[in-house]
DNA sequence: TGACACCGTTTAGCATAATTAAACGCTGAG
DNA sequence: CTCAGCGTTTAATTATGCTAAACGGTGTCA
């Protein structure tokens, strides 16, 4: 018996990323009862829950975002490939970059590079896993994390340190029973296995490591970020959730940081880059 | 404009991995008019050609293949993140492996397994790039290469050299020409763009590594044996293929092989692999 | 407190897409 | 030359997706 509804999946996918299905139906130039349709076969054929209904919208249940996580990275190998084989541009530079980063960071940014390099055809690729650069057609990606990678050649962009945060709830546990309870507690998010950052701070912040029970690997830090805010646990976030800062949706929970992390540029080991490779570095360095 | 035909996608990955639309069909328990239909029309909202048609079927285009590398790799991505959290057996020892090695080594010996360890439940799961272990709930994959990664901890399995293959008219050149020449000419089918394992075998062979114009990344082993088998061009291919070898749809091009590589049994580097997991590997290393 | 706005769900009917059966065209095998 | 095999086409059928409109629940705000 297989499994035959990607289109309803897709729609899934969307619902999750945008949190609400009114909002989806309208960005897929749908009604809201055709969403809502789709959901409900997808959970009967699925045989359990995506979504935990309340009275305000809809939250994703635990399966559905350990699904989503999966839909998430699946689609956008696919999507991604598509989209370079329709235009078939082997001039452009295509960066891989996540989706947060490049909302948060580049795009704002990015007219600048565009008015000075009028001759370099610039593709962003969104991705989840920044990995296999070669085989998506990743000329260079935006990668954070130590810098300290096998699979590619990196450069460092802008240092940008990650510190454990929560939402006011769990900030207030900080508060009245301490960090180290509230770790111990808590979920603790990740972005995914390779990554030892919550270990490294762990040792940064003289806090001893206890292999936690309730892990939740989440690796789209904009999946994650709601996560935080939706009450889900504790993520080392970087400095890049300022917006949230300031809003109070998102706590900064210790004063310790992952100073040492930060956004780099990288690019397959073994290959050169090219010149428009080079112009981008240089150009990215220098706003930095 | 997004794109909506997942399913269509689907039936393509299907059709391009078994390579027969008649026979895609049955599997799918359609009729053939209906799979061809699908596959039309997905050229057709896609805007290039998928399969060339021959006189006595079809065959991967050059887009074809590059569009089948993403979508196995996308939907088995998806297609296992269903089936876990279908079966939510949180006591099942899940294998990470390639069908390759699924089908060519590892199922014929499995039974023994089972009846020594009625205990265990087993569940293999087909994975084309077997990175990223604990997010798609792997407890132990098998993984073939140098063995030296730096995402996993490793041991050995067994030796399995890799040596360059061709099919019978790639044989003829090599003998006509000389391997040096048919290197040169040839497309390099690569496995991934970690992969060292093209250079290593120049270096050992003692040809000189000229960065090849024509290179082709096919990630699956199967259809990389079956693009070497079509002509597609030049593989590294391991000794798994002695079926192939035998019944001389593939030849062996050169006696310098790549000794060091074979299959390795690998997990998340960082946890501590469960007392199933050594029984696996203990079994694994004693048939082997 | 009560009208209202906001969400998601439901219903029934309609539109679109998927699927079939059967006939067709092509090519290579015998 | 005939036949078997494979993919394509056609037209009709079936399944699925989608809509409009009404519905039920809940929080908001006068």
């Amino acid at each position: 018996m297989q499994f035959r509804h990607y289109n309803q999946l897709k729609v899934f996918t969307i619902v999750a990323k945008i949190g609400s299905i009114s909002a989806a139906a309208e960005e897929l130039n749908l009604t809201k009862g055709a969403v809502s349709h789709q959901i409900k076969q997808l959970e009967t054929t699925l045989g359990f829950k995506l979504f935990e209904r309340l009275p305000r919208g809809v939250a994703l249940s635990q399966k559905g975002l350990a699904m989503l996580n999966s839909t998430e990275e699946g689609y956008s190998i696919i999507e991604s490939r598509i989209q370079r084989l329709q235009n078939d541009d082997s001039r452009a530079l295509t960066v891989g970059v996540s989706t947060y980063f490049a909302s948060r960071w580049l795009s704002p940014r990015l007219t600048s590079f565009l008015d000075q390099h009028p001759d370099i055809r610039l593709r962003l690729q969104p991705m989840i896993e920044l990995t296999n650069l070669a085989n998506n057609g990743i000329d260079v990606a935006i990668r954070w994390g130590s810098g300290h990678w096998h699979d590619v050649e990196s450069i460092l962009l802008f240092a940008c340190p990650a510190w454990p945060s929560g939402n006011s709830k769990m900030s207030a546990v900080v508060v009245d029973k301490g960090l180290e309870h509230a770790l111990k507690e808590a979920t603790l998010l990740h972005d995914s296995e390779h990554s030892a950052a919550w270990r490294e701070w762990f040792s940064a912040a003289g806090v001893t490591w206890h292999d936690p029970e309730k892990t939740l690997i989440i690796p789209d830090p904009n999946v994650r970020v709601q996560a935080v805010i939706d009450g889900q646990g504790i993520a080392l976030n970087d400095s890049l959730v300022e917006g949230e800062l300031e809003s109070g949706k998102l706590h900064r929970l210790s004063k310790t940081a992952l100073d040492s992390y930060g956004y780099h540029i990288v690019w397959a080991s073994g290959t050169t880059p090219s010149t428009d490779v080079l112009s981008l570095s240089n150009w990215l360095q220098n706003i930095a």
